[in-house]
RNA sequence: GGGUCUGUAGCUCAGCUGGUUAGAGCACCGCCUUGAUAAGGCGGGGGUCACAGGUUCGAGUCCUGUCAGACCCA
């Protein structure tokens, strides 16, 4: 057993593929009768290499399924891919514009295919097993009418709505984004104070409602302003240093906030009214030639600004409601490309981004006089996490899924699921009670076609039996169909009026993705729903997780798992910045041109071994962040090696050993082979425990530290002398042997989810030619063995080596002897404690336990204490022990004489 | 700003329901090793258990607060 990882493992590898071990495995278990456990893959994205973070995932999904495996579960595993997305559009068009869309849509496929392909490599090359030749893809024809289907279903329910709703629209991307495609990052943004002088009710004509906004863009779609009914305003005459004065409206607890900022400051005396007794007034608009409505809302707070919000329907989620509950319109300006459009009403920023439209807006307040004040707000704010450019809310005609009907059986749904770790419970809880209603359409080319028409009024028709049938032609003739064949082909075949059109939208790849439960785990005839477990990174609660659960709760009512396992992202040891596929796809080149350090699993493989990884993954807390670094391959490499070399010297020892014959009896077996015995017990079901539990790592850190310190520091040192220099076939080297087999067949089989090659190879070496060692089960733990007789013993004399090893030190240090065989010690310990040589029974095992010379025990002494010098005695040639009786240096020792004779 | 979590030797981690001088491994420094040698053994240095209070006869372990970091939400 050499290492070497790197070439050896592809040849395992091969080996497997030949003989069909994932097939295998599974047929013996059905064989069986096994029960089933069920975990359903979540399909990663097909852009891009195997990343770190991607390796984890992958590796932990395959340590839950070769320990289930073990442990006596049939374990079918299909992997699949995420395939239609912005993603991979976006690289497409990138390179070639002007397209037609069935023409994007077949070199995004071949994209996301050449991906599928390596992906799949890398990730049969970390040892994963599984059904790699028949994964799943969101991309089958099959899979794509499956996801039309899933919308049939939901349109058969009555869930799915036209609105024109504000979403959260990108116009980098050119595309309404779902909450999970943003994220948020730190800007600057000029935040301004405006007045809107009162024009009708209490303070009419008099004085000015002041509202505060980190976006002036949106002022020419203001169409309301909101005050809360219940707080407390002031109005007063405000004056600043420049003499400046204006009668203004403030929520009373920002007053000082206020003048620190504006420099406007109350004068003279003031009055307080109450938000509801400016009920039914209206103010003017700033600029433009309307009136604004001042009206009640509940988000209303005094945490920042001025306590009166600038209310724009078309413009924000919180507007958009407040808009509705009191009948306002909803006014969106705004184009596709984020260009203020002709009803902005300001005809010479009409075709301007509105984004560089915030100084002409504030040059327009501040020249009529409405600009109260500004400063430089630093807020965190919604970005596109493809195009990274800054998120608009806008309004435009999407389709949408009601929430608000399935909610609170979601949320009951939640509390049957075990969520591990357990307070992501309250995570995914807080997901699904917070989520608006949910955006599907996507202005998109590469997704499935949103199975919708348009009348010939324009008005939409969602219908399920509709949208089966696109499934059907779908799943037949391809998805392009919808791209390729026009309106009237599509209306023929479907048997609509003349005029209908169809939507030109796709549909939100959470859909996809969402819907794998219908498409595969219902389908897969090795699968089923609900899964046994669900297992990814803890961003999938906003994503996979949730878009799951949704769907399933309409198609089936209930949860489509039992059980949710999360895990940290990968992060750098040293920054701690996550290591993130995202990053990679969209900095692209930017980013190589910095040195970036690898992190990509094919790296690291190629350069340690898959079982490097895979150690290294057992290793970590999942739960948590999960460092990640050269360095700690090294050290992982470490313990590896240790684990190898235990392997390795435990089947040199048990080289001549066949247990048919060769196993001698129990009553043979000396104090310190029952001791191991003893601690495989207990390793074993430490083990058996954490595997159930998923804590690999615990498994890790018991069978680490029980081939280090147990079995290569105290076990194999001790037994060395009998292994080598006893007669083969003498009682007390097959005692050994028979207690390192069973050693060895354990921890081959314990290490085996882990060191998948390591254990195998292992597993070969020691004659199990056919077959493979994942075609076997966890060791039962031994029952004769589960006592703590030989433990208790064994700590007893532990304690005493320590002693010992201390006195026997210096002399080594001062070079009077050089190995602890040519120490002779006197060991002093109280009367009452332990005595080695009856714990030991014989002299001579003494000796051999303490690898020395000989131990004198007196027992008479106050505290245990050593005395060790150079031992006078002669030394047998062949075992190198030493002896009085030996005074010629040939003479060999009484055992290694009878042995040679 | 709200929520969740994390913070034990240079690094990766053990420390169960609070109980004697806080433990491993790696790294480091000595030493040994013709029989695990691209290995193995022995010894050693190194920690105010993030910080500050509190509860207790006693706290790394429980409580409160502070600081730092991560993530989620806004």
């Amino acid at each position: 057993m050499r290492a070497g990882l790197v070439d050896s493992e592809p040849e395992r590898l091969k080996a497997w593929e030949n003989k069909d071990l994932y097939r295998l495995i599974q047929q013996n278990r059905k064989g069986a009768s096994s029960p089933r456990y069920i975990l359903h893959d979540g399909p990663p994205f097909a852009n891009g290499n195997v990343h770190m973070g991607t390796a984890l995932n992958k590796l932990l999904k395959d340590l839950v399924l070769k320990s289930k495996t073990m442990a006596g579960f049939e374990t079918p595993y299909i992997p699949g891919w995420d395939c239609h997305g912005l993603p991979i559009e976006f690289k497409v068009v990138e390179n070639a514009q002007g397209l037609e869309p069935a023409e994007i849509r077949r070199r995004c496929e071949k994209f996301a295919r050449k991906f599928i392909d390596t992906q799949r490599v890398s990730f049969r090359r970390l040892g994963v097993f599984g059904d790699w030749e028949n994964p799943y893809l969101t991309l089958d024809p099959g899979y794509e009418a499956d996801i039309i289907r899933v919308f049939a279903e939901i349109a058969d329910h009555k869930l799915v709505y036209a609105s024109q709703k504000p979403v959260q629209w990108s116009y980098g991307a050119q595309t309404a984004l779902a909450e999970a495609e943003v994220d948020y990052k730190d800007v600057i943004d000029p935040a301004v104070f405006v007045k809107f002088p009162i024009s009708s009710g209490l303070f009419a004509g008099d004085s000015s409602l002041v509202i505060w906004t980190t976006t002036p863009w949106t002022l020419p779609a203001n169409l309301a302003i909101a005050l809360h009914e219940r707080l407390d305003y002031t109005c007063a005459t405000f004056i600043t240093d420049a003499g400046r004065s204006e009668k203004l409206i403030i929520a009373s607890d920002l007053i000082e906030d206020f003048s620190t900022k504006t420099g406007f400051h109350i004068h003279g005396h003031s009055e307080r009214v109450k938000g509801i007794e400016l009920a039914g007034a209206q103010a003017r608009h700033p600029f433009l030639d309307r009136e604004s409505k001042v009206i009640f809302a509940e988000f209303v707070t005094t945490e920042s600004g001025t306590g009166i919000v600038h209310v724009a329907p078309g413009h924000g989620g919180d507007d958009y409601l407040a808009g509705m509950a009191n009948g306002l319109e909803i006014l969106s300006p705004v184009d596709d490309a984020g260009n203020y459009t002709e009803d902005a009403g300001l005809p010479e920023l009409t075709g301007k981004h509105v984004l560089e439209c915030n100084e002409s807006i504030i040059d327009i307040l501040s020249n009529n006089g409405s600009l109260i004040g500004r400063e430089e707000y630093k807020h965190s704010y919604p970005h596109c996490w493809r195009s990274k450019t800054p998120i608009i809310f806008r309004a435009v005609p999407q389709f949408f899924i009601k929430i608000d009907a399935f909610r609170d059986e979601a949320l009951s749904e939640i509390d049957t699921v075990t969520w591990l770790p357990p307070r992501n419970r309250n995570r995914i809880r807080g997901t699904v009670e917070a989520r608006p209603d949910w955006c599907i359409s996507r202005q998109r080319t590469w997704g499935v076609p949103l199975p919708v028409f348009y009348d010939t009024a324009g008005e939409p028709v969602i219908d399920g039996s509709l949208a089966r049938k696109v499934a059907d032609l779908c799943e037949s003739g391809g998805s392009n169909l919808w791209f390729e064949k026009n309106d009237e082909w599509w209306s023929e075949k479907l048997n609509l009026p003349e005029g209908t059109t169809r939507c030109r939208d796709t549909l939100d790849v959470w859909i996809d993705s969402g819907s794998s439960h219908v498409a595969v785990s219902d389908r897969n005839p090795e699968l089923e729903t609900p899964a046994d477990l669900y297992l990814e990174a803890t961003d999938q609660h906003r994503g996979w997780f949730q878009s799951s659960l949704m769907l399933s709760m309409i198609v089936r009512q209930s949860a489509p798992y039992r059980s949710v396992m999360t895990h940290g992202f990968v992060v750098d040891q040293d920054t701690g910045k996550k290591v993130s596929k995202s990053d990679q796809a969209n900095e692209g080149e930017k980013v190589k041109k910095k040195k970036t350090k690898p992190t990509e699993a094919d790296h690291f493989v190629s350069k340690f071994g898959a079982d490097i990884l895979r150690l290294w993954v057992a290793s970590v807390d999942w739960e948590n962040e999960v460092p990640f670094g050269e360095g700690l391959f090294k050290q992982t490499s470490e313990t590896y090696r240790r684990i190898r070399n235990t392997l390795r010297i435990l089947l040199g020892n048990l080289n001549d050993f066949d247990p048919a014959n060769d196993e001698p009896d129990d009553q043979t077996l000396t104090l310190i082979d029952r001791w191991i015995l003893e601690r495989l017990h207990v390793v074993t079901l430490e083990c058996l425990d954490a595997y159930g539990k998923f804590q690999f790592r615990k498994a890790y850190n018991a069978l680490n530290s029980f081939c280090t310190n147990d079995l290569s520091s105290i076990y194999i040192d001790i037994t060395k002398d009998r292994m080598y220099c006893d007669a083969p076939s003498s009682l007390r080297r097959r005692a050994s042997q028979s207690a390192m087999k069973k050693v060895f067949d354990s921890l081959c089989h314990l290490l085996a989810p882990i060191l998948c090659f390591t254990a195998d190879e292992a597993w070969e070496h020691a004659g199990h030619e056919i077959g493979s060692i994942h075609l076997g089960s966890f060791p039962e733990p031994d029952p004769l063995f589960s006592g703590v007789e030989a433990t208790e013993k064994v700590n007893a004399l532990m304690d005493y080596r320590n002693i010992i090893q201390q006195a026997i030190e210096p002399l080594r240090q001062e070079k009077i002897i050089r190995a602890n065989n040519e120490a002779s010690v006197e060991l002093t310990i109280p009367q009452g404690m332990p005595n080695p040589l009856e714990l030991l029974g014989a002299q001579d095992a003494v000796n051999e336990f303490f690898i020395v010379s000989e131990v004198v025990v007196a027992d008479k002494g106050t505290a245990v204490s050593a005395k060790a010098e150079k031992s006078k005695n002669g030394k047998c040639p062949r075992c190198w022990r030493l002896f009085p009786d030996l005074t010629n240096e040939e003479d060999l020792c009484a055992r290694c004489s009878e042995v040679v004779s």
